[in-house]
DNA sequence: TCCTAATTCAATG
DNA sequence: CATTGAATTAGGA
């Protein structure tokens, strides 16, 4: 069966690492393939644990030449696990890019959300900053080299409306703005159901309450309900302190996934912003919390969200991107951002309003 | 058809 | 870059 390769390579040195994108070559692969994309190893149902940085398997000190950064299962022959679908989401997006060299100049069908999960799951720390989130969604989907004021304006507001994604603070002697994105460890597989387009419930970790009720209060407010509040513990509960999710906390989860508890509950603040009980509508926005640094205590160099270079085949570069996009190598600087942009990749193959993108998947 | 998740525009810090 | 609001679009039960 043929896989894209997406060998490490372990050539970061001190000034950061980089991604290079070689040549397209495919490699014959027998019995275990490189799946191209990884994801944490999901260990349940209800979740997937945003491991601390520093357990992330690609500074597992594997061989560096080895694939099995990528675990697929999906290829393996051995069945594909219910609560991981997105590596086989994974699979069908690297068919695709079999197919045509790239994913191709069509809207993909995932929403922003699954792009960002995608994105981060995939970085070697699981974690990116804002501008690494937006390239890699531009390398793997050419799609949205276009109009990236408009969509990536839209991955910000993802980031901060859903308490799915999670702050991680830049370490402190590191240069560069902006914090890394992460998932938060117990949003579990948000795309469990079918598609990656819509989830089924949004992941909460707590309810904001509308601190003052505008007037003009709208009609679409009057079918509200008042949602369990998560225990502080949860809510302040740090990312990268915690790789185990105890059952208490599973259970949080659930509740707070699906509950709608019924004349919940007492409120406790632990946000000046948030106001007394009240109805809530779909507006609930994340607390605008940063969680801690990964391992702060552990000396950080430029290379611990991309601690190793590596290179994937150039799909990207393929025979279905317009030709103004060159295909020179993707560097990244020392904060996993890139120094190449699309800014002239401004074709106007597509809107990204065009409705019917989709359909010619 | 309804509910609400997702997207978009855009103001503000 | 990040947060938030509001309006609109749209997925899917």
């Amino acid at each position: 069966m043929l896989h894209y390769n997406y060998n490490l390579i372990a050539t970061a040195n001190q000034s950061g690492s980089y991604y290079s994108k070689p040549t397209t070559t495919l490699i014959e692969q027998s019995g275990n393939s490189s799946h191209g994309f990884t994801t944490y190893p999901s260990t349940g149902s209800t979740s997937v644990t945003t491991s601390p940085p520093s357990s992330d398997s690609c500074s597992s000190g594997r061989n560096s030449s080895s694939p099995d950064y990528f675990v697929s299962s999906a290829s393996s022959g051995l069945s594909v696990d219910q609560t991981d679908l997105t590596v086989q989401e994974f699979e069908i997006v690297q068919e695709k890019i079999k197919q045509e060299g790239t994913y191709g100049i069509t809207k993909p069908p995932y929403s922003y959300i699954s792009l960002i999960s995608m994105a981060m799951k995939m970085s070697p720390k699981g974690q990116l900053p804002l501008s690494g989130i937006y390239n890699w969604i531009m390398d793997i989907f050419p799609f949205y080299r276009d109009n990236q004021q408009r969509w990536q304006n839209s991955i910000r507001h993802s980031l901060s409306f859903n308490d799915c994604f999670v702050k991680v603070a830049r370490p402190l002697n590191e240069p560069g703005k902006g914090c890394y994105w992460t998932l938060h460890e117990k949003c579990g597989e948000m795309f469990e159901n079918r598609g990656h387009l819509r989830r089924q419930t949004r992941f909460k970790v707590k309810e904001r309450v509308q601190p003052k009720k505008k007037k003009s209060a709208h009609s679409k407010q009057t079918k509200m309900e008042i949602k369990q509040e998560e225990p502080d513990e949860f809510l302040n509960s740090s990312i990268v302190a915690s790789t185990v999710t105890t059952a208490e906390q599973e259970e949080d989860m659930k509740t707070n996934v699906t509950s709608e508890a019924a004349g919940a509950v007492s409120v406790s603040h632990d946000h000046a912003s948030w106001g007394e009980t009240s109805n809530v509508y779909q507006s609930v926005i994340s607390s605008p919390q940063t969680y801690e640094a990964a391992e702060p205590q552990v000396s950080i160099n430029f290379n611990d969200h991309y601690p190793l270079s590596y290179e994937y085949n150039d799909f990207s570069t393929s025979v279905h991107h317009p030709q103004n996009y060159s295909s020179e190598s993707i560097v990244y600087n020392s904060s996993g951002t890139s120094v190449k942009n699309y800014d002239g990749y401004q074709n106007t193959i597509y809107s990204s309003s065009d409705p019917d993108s989709a359909r010619y998947l």
